[in-house]
DNA sequence: TTTGAATGTTGTCGACGTTAACATCAGGTT
DNA sequence: AACCTGATGTTAACGTCGACAACATTCAAA
């Protein structure tokens, strides 16, 4: 187990942790990633420009640790919005809009997790594992929907890939401003319309 | 109007154009727009690394002017896919499933599309139009649906953006590999799947 | 023919990702 | 207690990038 103790000493105690918290201090304080370097991180932590490496391999891998606590995040987010609906239809649907409310209260964040990931044959870092729990979520609420016959059979995980889908594009619009909704409420209602919409289609026998 | 002879000289004839292929190309070739540097355009038209800002304020308006073609290329695959299909519903389909299809088969170009342009107050920019023109395919089949009962009242463009955010979720999803469809026909039937459920939940009455 | 605007070049700056070579420290071995 | 070894941090450097200033060349209008 690592030390806490010393302070102003050569060794930092968990740089790593540090270098992470430093990172998504730059995402949140500035709503955009581009401004996430290496070097920028190793200043704000006040350690020198090549420290990082003893810690990450490269870029990407600090970006990836900065995916997965996201993804993290997101789960816990979409498990206190929608634990305690017993109704899968209406679980599925708390579930879309609170998808879109994170997405939207942490832009940058958001961005970073999708631009890293991916889904490869074999692949099973933690980050795969923390996306899987969060996609986890839509997968469950479908398959009890399609338990109660409330929604057209099929793979559930096929279903919850095009779910997934409405809400990812909806979230990436709206983090680009390419939607040119006014406001909140706005934003709001859209994200209803829009997860009720699909959700009622769902429902039809294919 | 400009001239088109000498080549050797020291004036190019239509550089904006020759950098504006060579941007493309290495999109093309790479199917990734990471190598998209002014400074790798340049020495691919053979001209110094300073001779873009000639004619591109920034690296910024360069990709614009990139996104901007796309969504003129864009514009006619919808076009060509869905002229001469008379029913609103099947057309809509069939955007859609063109949609996805023009994003995978262009992934780095659609990238670039979509990470430069945004919509805001009084911003009347070439690529805005040009993106416009795109989306008002979508808008115009809802509207018509709407016109013929087939669709749910409302206003056509906010139908419409829910309609591009599934398409838009899809081909992001499946661009960047975080969906593990096996192939090509797994892929079209998801997406058609997709369309076809969303599009059966826009019918039904608000 | 002259002259100024448009277009292209050279040289430079600071920031970045990455690596190599070196310095320091902590904890277990003897 | 002295020593060693691996983990951790530093310094210095390389090549690339976006961007800009100063300068060179060319074209076209007066």
């Amino acid at each position: 187990m690592p030390k806490v103790r010393s302070r102003a000493t050569y060794h930092h105690g968990d740089l790593r942790r540090a270098l992470l918290d430093a990172a998504l201090a730059i995402i949140v304080e500035d709503r955009d990633a581009t401004n996430v370097s290496l070097r920028a991180v190793a200043r704000r932590v006040g350690v020198s420009q090549a420290a990082p490496y003893r810690h990450f391999a490269d870029k990407d891998a600090l970006l990836a640790a900065v995916a997965e606590e996201g993804f993290q995040r997101l789960l816990k987010a979409l498990d206190t919005d929608t634990d305690f609906d017993p109704n899968p239809l209406s679980r599925l649907q708390s579930s879309g809009v609170a998808y879109v409310k994170f997405a939207i209260a942490h832009p940058a964040h958001y961005r970073v997790m999708f631009s890293t990931f991916r889904i490869e044959p074999g692949n099973d870092s933690s980050l795969n594992a923390a996306a899987g729990k969060a996609f986890a979520v839509m997968v469950d609420a479908i398959s009890a929907g399609q338990a109660m016959g409330a929604i057209q059979p099929g793979h559930p995980r096929q279903l919850a890939w095009i779910t997934w889908s409405l809400v990812h594009g909806l979230a990436l619009l709206l983090i680009d401003r390419q939607l040119p909704v006014a406001d909140e409420q706005d934003m709001l209602s859209l994200v209803t319309l829009a997860t009720q919409s699909l959700i009622y289609g769902l429902q039809k026998p294919s």
